[in-house]
DNA sequence: GCAAAAGTGTTTCTCGTACACCCATGG
DNA sequence: CCATGGGTGTACGAGAAACACTTTTGC
């Protein structure tokens, strides 16, 4: 690149002196919880405190493959559904100097991470949240928005269940997010009527052992094609 | 900021050497179409191609302060509504080196633009964009989808109009933006009856001289107390 | 009068919601 | 048998969509 070697030219010098990171929201359906990662900071600033995942770039590397780098090293996995939020780029967000971050939020199935790490692993209810390092707390309040978003919009409880689920989990999924009660008989139609999950064989298990076991439904990704359109009209 | 003092010590060197930018989709309601704004670029790689208004920011800098001293300068006014969409951070996007751009999109009224720089601008039809520089189509792109959305969930239309409005303005802006026709009775229904407007005296004028001349409407800001509730269910 | 755009009224249909009720299991 | 959660059926009501019809201007 360029830029590396121009870096001390008289117009570069004074824009070229700043960095960027990667940090990411991952969420997981837990022990009946919505979960979300958070590490301790080995850097400097902030050694020892609880943040999200996330690491300075090199400015020779794409954004994206670091982040799977970083994630296949953390959680053994990369292959999750992620995307990007938005920068975060208040001038004094980082102690060390002008540092942007480009936040991602993520779902992953529980048992996709890596067996070994998850006990490791500060998976935390996103009820009882501490204070994080940095500008994360704002980080995660803005995932959580665009999470309950997507939910609506799109697919995404099935990116962080396992493959073969039963109905109560995706339930128990929206009521945590919107912190609400729903009424399990209009949900189950709602998810049965837009065809993508299909009960897998007679197989059953239950959760609490009690009641009528639940029949196990899997997720068919090949069904879903993109967005319902939704109906143009003035919905505020 | 210690990141100045800081960029030459061992472990800074490798990640104190980006830049960043802002760039900003800019629509506006002109002549009956939606545009954008586009200027020539005076940089030295891409001198005289269109592209986005943007600039690179000082590491020192605020970026919304950067943002709105920028249009300040271009468009004489720097009050209209922005919000940011998100970062672009490909890595060979910018030829000086690795700059990542945080993309803004806007919405402003044709009278709240400078009046002597209206002419000189380049306010570009939405569906006769060209080639831009950099990623600029993509970032365009990207703040289309956003605008579109924005649409349906927030009274943004009147952002991009003028305080005195009429009804037939906000209906052909909805119409260019998904490239539909719509139910102008129920449209209008839609509109009134959300209490968000508000007819002005008797006031008239029309706009191609012909048929019975519309009622003008003013937009009561005050009255919008944040999104409706949308409920919680599948749409997808 | 006629054309054209503004604006109103009415009907139909869809979909979210409420809720009564039945099913299958463990104890 | 009862408690508990899983699951189905039905009925009501709000709001979107379709569309017939009236109003007010210019020519």
């Amino acid at each position: 690149m360029k830029a590396i070697e121009n870096h001390d030219t008289k117009s570069n010098v004074l824009f070229f002196t700043a960095a960027f990171s990667v940090d990411i929201t991952l969420f997981t359906y837990s022990e009946n919880r919505i979960k979300v990662l958070l590490v301790k900071k080995e850097d400097e600033p902030y050694f020892g405190k609880l943040g999200l995942p996330g690491k300075l770039i090199k400015p020779i590397d794409d954004t994206m493959s670091a982040l799977n780098a970083y994630m296949k090293s953390l959680i053994g996995n990369d292959r999750f559904h992620k995307k990007q939020l938005k920068a975060f780029a208040d001038v004094g967000r980082h102690p060390l100097g002008r540092v942007i971050t480009i936040a991602y939020y993520g779902l992953i199935p529980e048992k996709q991470v890596r067996a070994n790490s998850m006990e490791e692993l500060l998976w935390t209810d996103i009820s009882k949240l501490p204070s994080l390092t940095y500008d994360h707390n704002r980080i995660v309040e803005s995932s959580l928005k665009r999470f309950r978003k997507d939910l609506l919009r799109y697919p995404n409880v099935f990116e962080m269940l396992d493959k073969n689920f039963i109905l109560s989990e995706v339930i128990d999924i929206y009521e945590q997010a919107f912190n609400t009660d729903l009424d399990s008989p209009n949900f189950r139609r709602q998810l049965k009527d837009n065809e993508l999950i299909r009960p897998v064989g007679e197989t059953r298990y239950s959760v609490t052992q009690m009641g009528r076991p639940p029949q196990v439904y899997t997720f068919d990704k090949k069904k879903y094609k993109g967005r319902k359109k939704e109906p143009i009209g003035l919905r505020f």
